[in-house]
RNA sequence: GGGCGGUUAGCUCAGCUGGUUAGAGCGCCUGCCUUACAAGCAGGAGGUCGCAGGUUCGAGCCCUGCACUGCCCACCA
């Protein structure tokens, strides 16, 4: 049952190895495979059958991007850490579901839809609001998709048969339960308070919404006239229009200064109202007057002022922040700033403005449209987070939602990575505030909340009502407010799988996949979202009894075991990347220039934990680079593959796949190399599991580049042999440790590369490989030490061959050329196994073992060895005594100060005895470079021009 | 007003529980078209680890203060 097949394209009409093109070309291979990887299904999860034996499955939710959105750096960077722990876990054998879907983003979506009206000439009012969620349907139907199909291009390995809509029809009945379950269980309320209003989208939005920013402003001193007196009560505001609604003036009660006029009546200027002087601790004497108007409907301060004080509240602005009738017929239909301008005249006419002055005051400004929001007082809907639930009978002690929430963190139900932000975490929800879900828009769920119109009650239920619960009538209407975009993906770790279940049970998917184990998300939704879901998954999830049927605990009710926060990706310049700045990076342009796996491969170098990473195209194009060198190790491989084909040569591919190993009388070099990798892999998966994708890429960078290219395929050049008198058991040996070597390191790499090397893991095996997918064989493991000798011998070959290319360059020796060298080896050390390598990588002719260098010779040392290369030509005196000159200076630095250490005898009895022995080690080695380097220094001199 | 990060080579960044003489990539300099790769190979230069104190046998790493810089939170009109 192929999907899709009209984009289906053959994986397997990949070029012949031996057809490799020279240049790695992303663009000939992405788009195949990116196809393959859906078209395949190969990674789609089936529910695993109840009580199937096996290790818990590894799953993770996609924070699920807004319909409205393009890809951009910031979901690339997420999508490439996720997938490669998504990889990874998978390739280590665990069932493993990454769960992808889109919200339907109620403000973001509903303004863009309006935006698209206005040019048309219409609105959303013109259309009514049922063609308005038509339109919105279509419009996402279109365009909704975007985000997804780049998904599909950077290879993300979701599991697309499980893709979900916020809006879905199962997702937006489980919402409704949702909503009906927290208002039955008292947890959800509807009153009138003030809330942030945004004028141009109309609508309250929550505190989480509002983005303040510093202003320069000013603060006005008004004079208020005492009623029967010539005194006057001045105030101070910064938004002297709201004055119009004041009910009062309140000052300290230990202020002095107004002791006498508590109680007094003000007259409120501009208007025929008279307004109450009264006390309040809450006021700051210092403050500007130490006097303020209160004006309950505009200011949430004012409005907790009025509560306390039985005071009326007077709305005096409209829902688009215009005066209303209740301004006064001079100000009626102004807008909010030319009242605040008219006020301000009206107020110098009269005589009663005071001074003003420059004041920098946090504004305000909606998330989405920057408008500046305007406290409102209106009528909301509420999550009460701090309240316990009251029909919780069946378990006692329940906390509220807040309670829970921050508990799952404390006890370390969730584990949130990098652990500082536990603290930021806890530290919000120990403060949080009742969570205003409602509103006033027309794309999203509807709240399942009818008004009666006869008896004014509300009626809340499953099922659409036909009359009212309270009084039968049937001259009811629903609400028209929607729920906050968050209300539903607060729900998603328990909606995705299939909540709510029948009374007292659980759903297949909710057993096997919940509580989820990771969550990959940034800081910026940390309190809108993950917050939300921990406690909303915690309150719905505890109602599903755990799959052997007991009840869940707190421990097993959080939405996922562990929160990954990322950092942000900035550009070049560090700048926070906005269309409004133009400094958006299109991560798939980038993509199309260096290919997706050169881009995942730089985010994950720089994906360092704690700091926001500027994205940098330089090192894209340094990764890109990388890509090109494996590529081209990879062509090289094949050509000696074949060229062993034709010499009779064969190596089955059934050696490969298998974990590497070298016999101990095997060459150094593929010792080395199988003990290389399996550090570097060892290394590796301990990386991945830290999340540190920063060292997981420079390992097997160093390892790919570094070993396996610059050393490794160096020496095996020596090694394979086709010619006629060839050891040809000696070079299927080495051909058997390449080819294995190569396919490990192939599958170490795929889950930062994945087409790359899903290309030539192909290729490798001829286009039969053992799994459709490298993404589905397993990951090296590796171990640590396994063959230290190895490692320590090999390094001293390429220390000897160091040198000689040293000192070929500072004698002038002709590239091409090769030259005779001398050694003179320490006791225990000898390179006499490793004679073909030294003359093969450092250009040398014959390798003269010697136990005494001559005099005057320029020499290179190291403890263990001393280096001549025998050239005519003589050296650059003056150039070698400067680097010689340099060298024992550093020298002598380095053994004073060991000696010091040495000579300390706080050091000796304190440091630990690794360290000092160490110590001496190093004290001893250096005495010994600097005594040889002092001769050939002094040497030098004797034959030296002067 | 609270809280949290950052400051290491010209640039972008590593440096894991304090342990010799601090690393990588890019860029730079020198020499190489060595038939896997010039998107390459080889060799090299370049750092008083923001500043000032302190703790320690020993500090890039811990403590205190300062400077610069970025972010988050916040109901002082």
């Amino acid at each position: 049952m192929p999907p899709h097949t009209d984009n289906m394209i053959d994986p397997l009409a990949a070029p012949l190895p031996r057809e490799l093109p020279k240049a790695y070309d992303p663009a000939a291979i992405e788009e195949r495979w990116a196809a393959f990887w859906v078209n395949e299904r190969l990674f789609e999860v089936k529910t695993p059958a109840p009580g199937a034996a096996g290790p818990r499955a590894f799953t993770v939710l996609l924070p699920p991007p807004n319909v409205t959105g393009n890809l951009h750096m910031g979901h690339m960077f997420e999508h490439t850490e996720t997938d490669i722990l998504v990889r990874w876990h998978r390739m280590l054998g665990e069932t493993t579901l990454w769960l992808p879907g889109t919200d339907h983003a109620g403000i973001a979506t509903q303004m863009l839809v309006e935006r698209q009206l206005t040019t048309e000439g219409t609105s959303r009012q013109a259309l009514g609001r049922e063609a308005f969620v038509e339109r919105v349907w279509q419009w996402r139907k279109h365009y909704g998709g975007a985000i997804l199909s780049s998904m599909k291009r950077i290879g993300d390995t979701v599991d697309w048969s499980r893709e979900y809509f916020t809006m879905d029809e199962h997702l937006s009945v489980a919402v409704r339960e949702a909503f009906v379950r927290l208002y039955e269980d008292g947890l959800i309320y509807r009153g009138a308070y003030i809330v942030n209003w945004c004028p141009r989208c109309q609508t309250a939005i929550s505190d989480l919404e509002v983005a303040h920013e510093e202003q320069q402003g000013k603060l006005w001193e008004i004079r208020y006239p005492v009623v029967g007196s010539e005194e006057f009560l001045t105030v101070a505001t910064t938004r002297p229009e709201t004055m119009l609604g004041d009910v009062a003036v309140a000052v300290n009660p230990l202020d002095e200064r107004y002791t006498h006029l508590h109680g007094k009546m003000l007259k409120l200027p501009l208007t025929d109202r008279e307004i109450p002087v009264i006390v309040d601790d809450w006021v700051k004497s210092d403050f500007g007057t130490g006097a303020v108007k209160v004006t309950p409907a505009h200011d949430p301060n004012d409005f907790a002022i009025g509560q306390r004080h039985g005071l009326p509240a007077i709305s005096v602005m409209d829902e688009t922040a215009h005066m209303n009738a209740e301004a006064g017929p001079a100000y009626a239909g102004l807008d909010r700033y030319d009242a605040r301008k008219k006020v301000l005249e009206d107020l110098e006419a009269q005589g009663l403005l005071g001074a003003a002055r420059d004041h920098v005051n946090a504004i305000g400004k909606c998330d989405r449209c920057k408008t500046v929001v305007e406290p409102r007082l209106s009528t909301q809907w509420f999550v009460a987070v701090n309240k316990e639930p009251r029909s919780k009978e069946s378990m006692p002690g329940r906390m509220s939602m807040a309670g829970a929430a921050k508990k799952a963190v404390e006890d370390g139900s969730i584990r949130i990575t990098p652990d500082n932000y536990s603290k930021i975490y806890i530290d919000w929800m120990s403060n949080i505030y009742d969570w205003c879900i409602s509103r006033q828009l027309w794309w999203g769920h509807r709240i399942p909340a009818w008004h009666c119109g006869n008896c004014k009650q509300i009626t809340v239920t499953r099922q659409d009502p036909t009359h009212c619960a309270h009084c039968g009538s049937e001259k009811i209407t629903q609400e028209t407010d929607v729920l906050d975009t968050w209300f539903s993906s607060g729900l998603l770790p328990v909606t995705v799988f299939g909540w709510p279940p029948p009374p007292g049970q659980s759903t297949p998917d909710l057993d096997a996949f919940y509580p989820t184990s990771l969550l990959v998300t940034g800081f910026d939704i940390l309190f809108f979202w993950v917050a939300r879901m921990i406690m909303l998954g915690c309150y719905f999830s505890l109602d599903a009894p755990m799959p052997d049927g007991s009840p869940r605990t707190l421990r097993e009710s959080v939405p996922f075991r562990e929160v990954y926060i990322h950092a942000l990706v900035r550009d070049a310049d560090r700048q926070k990347m906005s269309k409004t700045k133009g400094n958006v990076i299109n991560p798939v342009e980038i993509v199309e220039k260096y290919g997706t796996d050169a881009v995942r491969f730089t985010l994950a170098s720089m994906a360092s934990p704690g700091t926001d990473i500027a994205f940098n195209e330089a090192r894209t194009e340094g990764y890109r680079a990388f890509a090109n060198k494996i590529w081209n190790a990879a062509r090289f491989i094949f050509m000696n593959v074949e060229r062993a084909k034709e010499a009779g040569i064969v190596v089955d591919r059934s050696i490969l796949g298998a974990a590497p190993t070298a016999a101990a009388d095997a060459p150094l070099d593929a010792r080395w190399i199988v003990a290389r990798l399996n550090s570097v892999a060892a290394e590796i998966n301990a990386a991945f599991g830290d999340y540190r994708f920063d060292e997981a890429a420079s390992l097997v960078y160093q390892f790919f580049w570094g070993d396996f290219c610059d050393w490794y395929l160096e020496i095996v050049k020596l090694r394979l042999d086709f010619g006629e008198t060839a050891d040809k058991g000696g070079t299927r040996s080495a051909l058997t440790t390449l080819l294995q070597v190569f396919e490990s390191a192939l599958r170490l790499l795929s889950p930062i590369m994945p087409f790359l090397t899903e290309e030539l893991w192909h290729a490798l095996y001829d286009g039969e490989p053992p799994a459709q997918s490298i993404a589905l064989s397993r990951y090296p493991l590796g171990a640590v030490h396994s063959d230290d000798a190895a490692e320590k011998n090999f390094s001293l070959l390429q220390e000897l061959i160091v040198s000689v290319r040293g000192l070929r360059k500072d004698l002038g020796v002709e590239e091409k050329a090769s030259v005779p060298i001398r050694v003179r080896a320490t006791a225990g050390v000898s390179f006499a196994d490793n004679l073909e390598i030294i003359q093969r990588l450092a250009r040398v002719s014959e390798v003269a073992s010697v136990q005494a260098m001559p005099e005057g010779a320029a020499i290179r040392s190291t403890p263990q060895f001393d280096v001549q290369v025998i050239y005519e030509k003589k050296v650059d005196v003056a150039a070698e005594r400067e680097r010689l000159t340099k060298e024992l200076a550093k020298l002598e630095k380095g053994l004073a100060s060991a000696e010091r250490q040495l000579g300390n005898s706080a050091f000796l009895d304190k440091a630990p005895a690794h360290v000092v022995d160490g110590l001496r080690k190093i004290e001893a080695d250096t005495r010994l470079l600097l005594e040889k380097t002092r001769k050939a220094l002094d040497d030098l001199g004797a034959e030296g021009p002067h």
